[in-house]
DNA sequence: CCTCATATCTTGTTATGACGAGTAATGACA
DNA sequence: TGTCATTACTCGTCATAACAAGATATGAGG
């Protein structure tokens, strides 16, 4: 049932968002409230045109992004489906610790264990496209979730933007955000590389585990949109309270 | 169409391959082998329509994929430009073990320790969408690179499947590539997990590590295209000889 | 009953055309 | 000289149109 072709939807032509913006935001919701079940279903691309209003290359815009989503996937010459995993969404997104903790609803702090200006070794200058003798600030914070450690954050930027940083309220807020929204520097995308390893005197202190506890530990290389490095970190989590969660997509062989 | 200011391209239109998917073969070659340099540069649309002879909405197509592969980023109003961090592109394709390794040129052998039907826990088997007291397939292999052990595979499948995977040469070739090549299962994303961990004893035996040592755990559940979920598998690679390697997207905040 | 061509769904690809919006250089004007 | 409007680029959005290609139901012919 849910056949609904006479189903007419409004979306707003002079919004400052764009019109595919809209729909693919009524259909997410449609999506997670349940309107359009799992794993069937969608209305074909031609009713999504009589529905809305709208032409096949704004619909197909929308159910595109929806598709690099998750939400959805298609099937040629069958249709588009609803995809069930709601399990862990956009896992591939960048997001700092306290955002992706905010987001699913645990409360966080951090306690700022030092700030202090060094000079770089080879390998963070350069990751940071720095000379050779730049100085770098460093940031070392330990994060709590439910007042237990979760992690120690070190973190490397250029020196006058550390400066700044090292001013503003670290404890309750994620460095991205203050990039972002106080700063108006544009995040774009993010180098990983993930070990393990076991933890040492200092950081079992500060971790609150025994010396050799296993820990996970991420290097993370951040760029601004337009392509700049900016920010780099080592992240040590506790191996046990921890866990990196993501997704990544099968890209089938073409032309390679 | 006899126009060219600086370079004349041929794509063959009749071809099996769609012209979009030609011309960013062309273009990624051109941007890989440095004739468009890093960080500046790249025609714009109308002078790429022109070159190649096809509509902008080809041209669109073509950059818009490239730029998901982080190859280029564009910026309203300027222009295409080409990223600079070749380093590590394609991180977050789903690949097999010694599919990746051999992308860097590294060979792989494996051994396989078991292949025995089990009676899942709920946990695997809910994770896989069967029923409760559906039999799957347990395999278990040791992946070696230059001849030093690397990881631990434990993979689960739905028994039929489990069963005809055991005959295969599993000592040579990634499941991945014999589901997909042979089998002709189209493979989607996959959902990963990581966290640390220590080594006990069985998992010290076959990586050849110490009691102890740190290991990286990955359970990864891979999904066939059309969303259902296919392969089960927890991963232990040696934390002292592996890293795994990402790049993640900053998502801009918009209509959320 | 089974096989196969056909009609008709679906999504995939591509062209043409238009306007909006961000960026930057130019030149007129105060 | 400094400010501002103009202009000419860029990419972003959207419409209309057509055909290709995969999937499926239908019906004719064996």
């Amino acid at each position: 049932m849910g056949n609904d072709k006479t189903r007419k939807d409004t979306v707003l032509a002079l919004s400052p968002v764009p019109l595919y913006t809209q729909i693919k935001g009524i259909l997410r919701d449609r999506i997670l409230d349940g309107s359009y079940q799992a794993h069937q279903q969608m209305p074909s691309e031609s009713e999504l045109m009589a529905s809305f209003g709208v032409s096949r290359i704004t619909v197909r815009q929308a159910l595109g992004d929806l598709q690099k989503e998750g939400l959805i996937f298609k099937i040629h010459g069958k249709g588009t489906y609803v995809s069930k995993p709601k399990a862990f969404q956009n896992a591939t997104e960048l997001m700092g610790f306290g955002e992706a903790m905010a987001q699913m609803g645990y409360e966080t702090f951090n306690r700022l264990i030092s700030s202090k200006p060094v000079a770089p070794g080879a390998a963070i200058g350069e990751r940071l496209g720095l000379a050779a003798d730049a100085p770098v600030m460093e940031l070392k914070r330990v994060r709590y979730l439910n007042r237990a450690p979760i992690s120690l954050d070190v973190t490397y930027v250029e020196k006058a933007l550390g400066e700044r940083l090292a001013k503003e309220d670290l404890a309750h807020r994620d460095i991205f955000l203050i990039l972002e929204n106080d700063y108006g520097i544009a995040l774009g995308r993010a180098d990983l590389q993930i070990d393990a390893m076991l933890a040492d005197r200092v950081l079992a202190k500060h971790l609150e585990v025994e010396e050799g506890a296993p820990v996970l530990r991420i290097e993370r290389l951040t760029y601004t949109a337009d392509g700049r490095p900016l920010d780099f970190e080592h992240l040590y989590y506790r191996g046990d309270a921890f866990q990196y969660r993501m997704r990544t997509e099968r890209i089938h062989p073409q032309e390679k």
